[in-house]
DNA sequence: CAAACCATCCTGTAAAAACAGGAGATTTCC
DNA sequence: GGAAATCTCCTGTTTTTACAGGATGGTTTG
């Protein structure tokens, strides 16, 4: 029996490469597509497909979210993380949240066939890349900080002083040094440059 | 005559994207594929396309600086921009450096025949949505820095000091001061925290 | 309930960055 | 050739961070 697939992807070059790739696969039945995760709730209302491949940015909700929502309602759908990025963080959430695959954009063929079969094994498939990516940052891995200490931390990324800092929040400076201080300890850097970069890599900082 | 039609992208699936929505073009000829900006360049010694679609972030370099070198060896070339991004910064850059059209990954059929037509024509084609950006964020500009200047802004993020930055470029500590400053003032910020932010989002900095 | 964790605050010192206001030398571009 | 830009370096002063080493009260949780 083939098995029924479907992509949610708002791009549709990729949506067009996908189908290009598989469309002489017999075993791979093509459900269709979403732009949106809109979309795609709605679409699984009336079927459900036993794979999805998911980009990890949708127009209107990151597909990280998304990826919650549909395991939480359809707990048998295999859903593959798709994305240009090979970032440790993406990968984490996205299997954190349920994913059992992790595909970069620019695997190929048999890659995407040999992710789409593992999954539906019952298994856990990685692109290469994105198992090296995993192995090297091992012990690198992303800090966990507090609610007080994330909104410190964007202050700081906004260019406020630890005085300006205080002020907003209604804390003395110290307590604001003292936040940037374990900040700096948790990302393990010694200053406030490399904490930003660090914390934007991480994306603790959006725009 | 067909206009030949040449990819430069790393990712698999655009490609095959691409060629899969050309595919019954009588008037493109497809030329091919690179997926490194050396191999581009290979084979652009060999045979030049009228267009190249090319793709912002290559693995070996940006496609950014791709595209100036292509345009000073080979300017009868058209180049259209190819990304995820709809950002700003990257579609300004991207003209700058003598492309002819930006086009989002999210382009249908029609658009990209549109885009492709438009540059053969001698005219620049942007993505309806690259235009919003444009005309939305008219007054926000990118900053011009220098070599130098980004060099050093590389070294702040990295998280070196002042002093560690001269030793390292074997300049005074005065004058690696100096570019702090010029940049702070490119950037319109008032201190280094902002600065990395600001270099973040535009994408000075990469990881 | 005790251990962890969190947020708050403190003193003090050293280092670094921010700010002002130059100036000379070289390279780049018109 | 000359103007503009770039890179280099300087002397100061003030502000801000970095670093050390605490302490207190509150909340959460095994």
């Amino acid at each position: 029996m083939a098995v029924k697939l479907f992509i949610t992807d708002d791009h549709y070059m990729i949506v067009e490469g996908i189908r290009s790739l598989l469309q002489f696969e017999k075993d791979i039945e093509w459900l269709g597509h979403a732009m949106t995760a809109a979309s795609c709730m709605a679409f699984l209302q009336q079927q459900q497909p036993d794979v999805i491949l998911m980009d990890i940015n949708l127009p209107d909700k990151s597909g990280i979210d998304l990826c919650k929502e549909v395991k939480a309602k359809y707990p048998a759908i295999h859903i593959i993380g798709l994305s240009s990025f090979n970032q440790q963080s993406f990968i984490q959430k996205m299997m954190d949240n349920g994913a059992s695959g992790y595909v970069l954009k620019n695997a190929t063929r048999e890659e995407l066939k040999e992710a789409i079969e593992t999954v539906i094994g019952g298994n856990n498939f990685l692109s290469p890349e994105a198992v090296t990516t995993i192995l090297k940052n091992e012990d690198s891995k992303i800090p966990v900080i507090t609610r007080r200490e994330k909104e410190v931390l964007l202050l700081i990324a906004e260019g406020l002083t630890n005085h300006e800092i205080g002020e907003k929040l209604f804390i003395s400076t110290t307590t604001v040094d003292t936040h940037r201080k374990n900040l700096m300890a948790k990302f393990e850097v010694k200053n406030t440059a490399s904490l930003i970069r660090m914390a934007a890599q991480f994306e603790f900082i959006k725009w």
